[in-house]
DNA sequence: AATGCGGGGGG
DNA sequence: CCCCCAGCATT
């Protein structure tokens, strides 16, 4: 009982202020409410919106996915960042074609065992794509919940997170799955923000333990914190004069797995060894200020060391995972690399 | 259970 | 500068 009315205020609040005109809203297929799911974790909808709209362009379908190479994918992908996302989706189509006949899998099981599926997109695939009751628990979800039930500790706590998920089953309805489970995103990413909630305006801010409590601020409790270590490296701009540089593939594992970026070097002593080793002339070394990058792990302080060679034609020896390419959004670099190479390129 | 993985936006 | 955001995979 205490259950429905919760239900009942949340979806009440939906019909009046619920968002319904995103873009993997129109036309809502398990396919779509898919891409946009892998798109926004860790990510906000506003960053989201323009690369759906261009991978679904070229992606319509599951099909197209599974068909298309995996270059083509990482450079639609290039800038949302989190690039592991982009393979697993890729790969996860394939399956779907070859084991699924192409049609999204409806249970929580089956979804959960394609590459980049959790429980939480899978409840959502299934919610919101077919109107199947499953829950869900994302970041909105999890605040919603901590601060209505008052639940102190931090939320990545297995402990705590356990506790959230019996909650999100309890609460979720069988009838109108897809508009409670968008309603919770909803209601945590415009009213029960982080900073400076609506509390005045929430559905279900009359019987909200940390209102009544005071501890709006104080919950959830963010997550314990070390200071980021400082990793330093230099990276060779080794361009022809004629916009294009020498840009090498990284692996498919760890940061920027599968985009072009620069050679990183740990000291400018073996930028010149390897400059030598392929005959290129860089005595005309310009060393930049350094810059920082910071991931969600550490901070990356990178020194851009730019040489021009004036050759078009300037063989790079062996191994040759490189390639002389005009930097541009198309090609798949990470965003800090493509604003130094747009910078240097000026 | 802890760690790795990005980039954009806001304070 | 800091923090957080529609999490998941790996170890």
């Amino acid at each position: 009982m205490q259950h429905e009315n919760f239900q009942r205020a949340v979806l009440g609040w939906f019909d009046q202020y619920g968002r319904t005109h995103l873009p993997w809203q129109k036309e809502r297929t398990p396919y779509r409410v898919w891409i946009s799911e892998i798109m926004l974790q860790q990510t906000q909808v506003g960053t989201v919106i323009p690369y759906f709209e261009r991978f679904l362009a070229r992606f319509p379908d599951v099909e197209s996915l599974a068909e298309s190479s995996f270059d083509e994918v990482i450079a639609l992908w290039a800038g949302l960042g989190y690039y592991a996302r982009a393979r697993n989706l890729h790969r996860a189509a394939r399956i779907i074609v070859e084991r699924h006949r192409g049609q999204l899998p409806t249970s929580l099981e089956e979804l959960s065992a394609l590459p980049g599926i959790g429980r939480s997109t899978a409840g959502a695939i299934l919610s919101l794509g077919s109107g199947i009751r499953a829950p869900i628990l994302d970041g909105n979800v999890k605040r919603v919940l901590c601060r209505h039930r008052g639940i102190e500790g931090w939320p990545g706590n297995p402990r705590i997170l356990e506790k959230l998920w019996e909650l999100s089953e309890a609460l979720t309805p069988s009838i109108r799955v897809a508009d409670y489970n968008q309603a919770m995103m909803d209601l945590g990413a415009t009213v029960c923000t982080k900073r400076n909630p609506g509390c005045s305006t929430c559905p279900v801010g009359r019987d909200c333990e940390a209102f009544r409590s005071g501890r709006i601020d104080a919950i959830p409790a963010t997550k314990p914190r070390r200071t980021l270590p400082v990793k330093r490296c230099f990276m060779l701009a080794l361009t022809n004069g004629h916009g294009a540089f020498y840009l090498e593939k990284r692996q498919n594992v760890g940061v920027w797995g599968g985009l072009w970026s620069l050679p990183e070097f740990d000291c400018e002593e073996d930028v010149y060894a390897w400059c030598g080793k392929q005959h290129i002339d860089c005595s005309n070394l310009e060393r930049l200020p350094q810059r920082r990058h910071t991931f969600s792990h550490y901070h990356l302080d990178f020194v851009p060391l730019v040489v021009r060679t004036g050759s078009d034609h300037c063989q790079i020896g062996e191994p040759s995972l490189g390639s002389w390419l005009i930097p541009n959004e198309t090609i798949g670099l990470p965003a800090p690399i493509l604003k130094l190479l747009t910078e240097i390129a000026d």
